[in-house]
DNA sequence: GCTTGACTTCGAGTGTGCTCGAACTGGAAC
DNA sequence: GTTCCAGTTCGAGCACACTCGAAGTCAAGC
């Protein structure tokens, strides 16, 4: 498919589906004869991944890590996995912290509620 | 206190404490005769609740605009709470997509591992 | 009374992750 | 065969939230 169609799938824009591409973090899709580029449903679900990660506070650095990992094969298995694990740590770190924000957001609400309530 | 005794209180910088204050996100502080900043504890208070704030990924103009509807006295408490419940929302479902987001990075890791496993 | 060090303001610079404009190209529709 | 549209590259620009350097001030310790 072509470069506004997959952006379409993915949920991302076509300047940056290229800008991935540049930065290292897809394998340089493969083009038609008039160079135009060609995804795949591997593309796709490559960048799916990706924008998985991304929205997960993975820095690009490090997803450009991973995909030089995935490049090189089999051999880098135990890697990519440390790696996963690593941002599954901060993923959760992340949510607990949220949760915690999300109590003192309540708590305030319900100030608020309750001086809304003397006010009248 | 200093301005470099409440940054480490809230855990910001000197910098980011001026500049808070210079966006509005924070009162005018207090002077002492010199010239310098005092920062009382209901304004270590204040900070603390903007660093939950953004760390929840309120964007510094809501922020702002929390701090003017503050300002403000209590006939803006009913906006105040609906800001907070629309954030509060926008965190609930943060949540949400960092749970989905774990499924998938939990998939990820029980696959390497097996992949790992077979390689054995 | 001099040094030191933490403060002040101001404007400029940084890092991250895109986002876009300009100039060009090539195949398809009419 | 011209128009049109979606693609191409390249470098520049942008939004956000800080972060910092420079030049100056002031109070406290020696």
């Amino acid at each position: 498919m072509t470069v506004s169609e997959a952006a379409e799938r993915v949920g991302l824009t076509t300047y940056t589906l290229r800008w991935y591409e540049q930065e290292g973090l897809v394998e340089p899709v493969d083009r038609d004869s008039a160079g135009r580029r060609r995804y795949s449903d591997q593309d796709v679900d490559w960048l799916v991944l990706l924008t998985r990660l991304r929205r997960t506070g993975m820095p690009v650095r490090d997803m450009r890590r991973y995909a030089e990992l995935a490049r090189q094969g089999d051999r880098t298995l135990g890697e990519r996995r440390a790696l996963f694990e690593a941002h599954r740590d901060r993923v959760l770190a992340r949510i607990g912290e949220l949760e915690e924000d999300l109590k003192v957001l309540n708590y305030k609400i319900d100030i608020y509620e309750k001086m809304e309530r003397e006010l009248l």
